[in-house]
DNA sequence: GATGAATGAGTTTTCATTCAT
DNA sequence: TATGAATGAAAACTCATTCAT
């Protein structure tokens, strides 16, 4: 039901990009709830009975921005999983994590609307937005670990449940440690440097590649 | 700075405790910026202003609540750290886990403000509050993962960090992933059994364990 | 900063003025601090939200009224000093006490929000305030002194610092003089008719001009 | 009906005077209204019932204020009038705004207590405070022109009326004058030594006692 | 289609006073 | 005599939504 509506469509494009934006500053700042639809037509100079117009009510706007999140981390990773499809598994899941770092920084607003969320189970249809979610992880990291181990990159034992579950966990939390020190400093991870981070990434993925436990024979 | 108040202390204990337990729910339902006070004395059938002479603000009545909450979590890990002293570094993390898992099952409220608080960047003093939980995971983590190098549980090569890093990130995600679910249902990951949910964290200990690599000669 | 915004000029004429009116009646009638928003809208009808749509929040609707009152003291005073351009000093003074005297019978509210806000020091930007009104009786006084002297009227010698000062206080608690009572039974100075208000200025204008001494040659 | 009662008075002398001062602290900063009881006892660190006991009520406590700041103000004065009775009444005129000035440095405190309640006529028996202050300017004085004229420092004709009148106006514009600066940096009249004040004082009297008028034969 | 005035329930916080202990 | 817990009305201000123009 909720979303953007024909009207919004028939605007000119220009202006349509302008609300977007500006959508996309509020719900980063405040979240759902404390954002403000008198702030955001305060900011774009519009009326408040367009915005209700426009997307029927807050949830509908919400919606829209959430919706070109999603379409945006989706084809952000697509074209990683295009790229990279001759690569060995961890090259793979290291193009992976690098593109989750890229991503909050071409997208940091973006990124905070996905951290508001996660958490929240109040505001209305949650669920619904979260299943959108994780659907995703499932749905890219399964294929990379059947993958991996069809070409032997990867122990033919290993439990793709857990591996997978795994890894959205290591991935997701790699992303925080990036970006909560980013929000405050425009740097991520504390002001690491690029090599840094690439660094960084490589221990990780031998530390998942090697396990904890000693190699006796 | 804020907290309880001498008055609040000196009230019939009693009182105390049902005044806590009110505000818990309150937190954990909504949030620190969406919970209300007047709901919260409307449940208590006390006078708004006792609250305030109680705890100064609304942040003195969330700060009392999380302290209790931090207590609470601190002296669970505490018992089992010092329980399995005598166990191998794998039984050590199972009974974390299990910790975790049964401290959501005695306490899924202080659990629920949790998981509210973490992302949302912008309620007063919220850093010195995330600080008081960082600290935590890493010095719980860090001297069970020493000791299990030390007694040859693990390889001696593994990197420390990166290992604290997935633990950390792994034990989080189980905790999620248990209690999200049982919010909703009150029954862990979607209605598994204890059996169950032992087997899933010995599946994730093995992966953990063994790592994605074969183990080549 | 404060003040009406395009909101409130957008209003229907006479809709500005019932509130202009109303919002008078309440400083007057209480000071900044003590006057009610609560009570404003019930007096007039209208939804609390409107007034802070209107002038953003308290400090903005008294702004707006201070600022009327400032308007409405310049134009009559400037019209007295029109009106009496080609009269000696004395007569101008004698002028300007009756204008003083008509004023607080034109505007008893204005008069009255005036002397509230001289001396309540703590409420914001009361300096601002102040400001606008000292500039206003230097500018007003001075000038006349200086044509005085140089026509003649009042002596060379005179101390025009001394004399602003002198005239400044007295006009000051003339008019609360005049004020105080007038407030209580709505006639001036305990019930004088303008005849004796009129033989009273004059005697005090006789006593400025020919001082205590006694004029020995 | 208000003041202090017997309670109060049985109290340890030195309780009595730290109650008496931080009353006064609290009236000189906030006003009568905007005074806080809860704020008073937490900085006395006393119980709050033991104000309503001592006093009756708030304003019980505010009367108790104001008629010691009265008596303060008279026996300074008093000490003035006796110290100068030889003296001609020019000097003594000069002796009395003396003595003003150094009592605002000497009891800030109680001046601006003063200055809060002369212009906020909601609070309660105001009427009856303001007639002890006024009353005094009178009685104080008529009899020191009357025996100016007595004596031949003034002329024979002057307009005694109009003579206290103007002399009450200038001491009083004067005083604040000289406080409100004093309030804002701790130094009178923007920073003047007490060798400027003395200068302005005999501008300003010569002003009085010579007039506008120039003195042809 | 666009506008923006109107609404009123909601929020946190303050405070003088009472009264049982 | 002293204490301090309890009260509840009042304050300023916010905000999503509606609807007449």
């Amino acid at each position: 039901m909720p979303g953007a509506r024909k009207t919004f469509f028939r605007l000119d494009s220009e202006k349509q990009k302008r609300i977007l934006s500006a959508a996309i500053d509020e719900f980063a700042t405040w979240g759902f709830h404390r954002a403000s639809i008198n702030r955001l037509v305060g900011v774009l100079g519009i009326a408040k009975g367009s915005i209700f117009q426009y997307f029927g009510n807050k949830e509908g706007l919400f919606s829209y921005v959430f919706d070109y999140a999603i379409e945006t981390v989706k084809s952000g990773l697509k074209k990683v999983r295009k790229d990279t499809e001759d690569l060995d598994f961890y090259s793979r899941i290291k193009a992976s994590l690098l593109e989750g770092v890229s991503f909050i920084d071409r997208h940091p607003r973006l990124y905070k609307i996905y951290l508001k969320m996660v958490f929240q189970e109040d505001f209305p249809s949650r669920e619904k937005y979260l299943k959108k979610i994780r659907l995703f992880s499932v749905d890219y990291l399964r294929p990379l670990i059947e993958t991996g181990i069809r070409r032997g990159d990867i122990r033919g034992d290993l439990d793709p449940d857990m591996a997978a579950f795994m890894l959205d966990s290591v991935f997701d939390r790699f992303m925080q440690a990036y970006a909560v020190p980013f929000f405050d400093s425009g740097a991520g991870i504390h002001g690491a440097s690029r090599d840094e981070i690439d660094r960084m990434i490589e221990r990780l993925i031998d530390t998942l590649r090697l396990g904890f436990s000693s190699r006796e024979k």
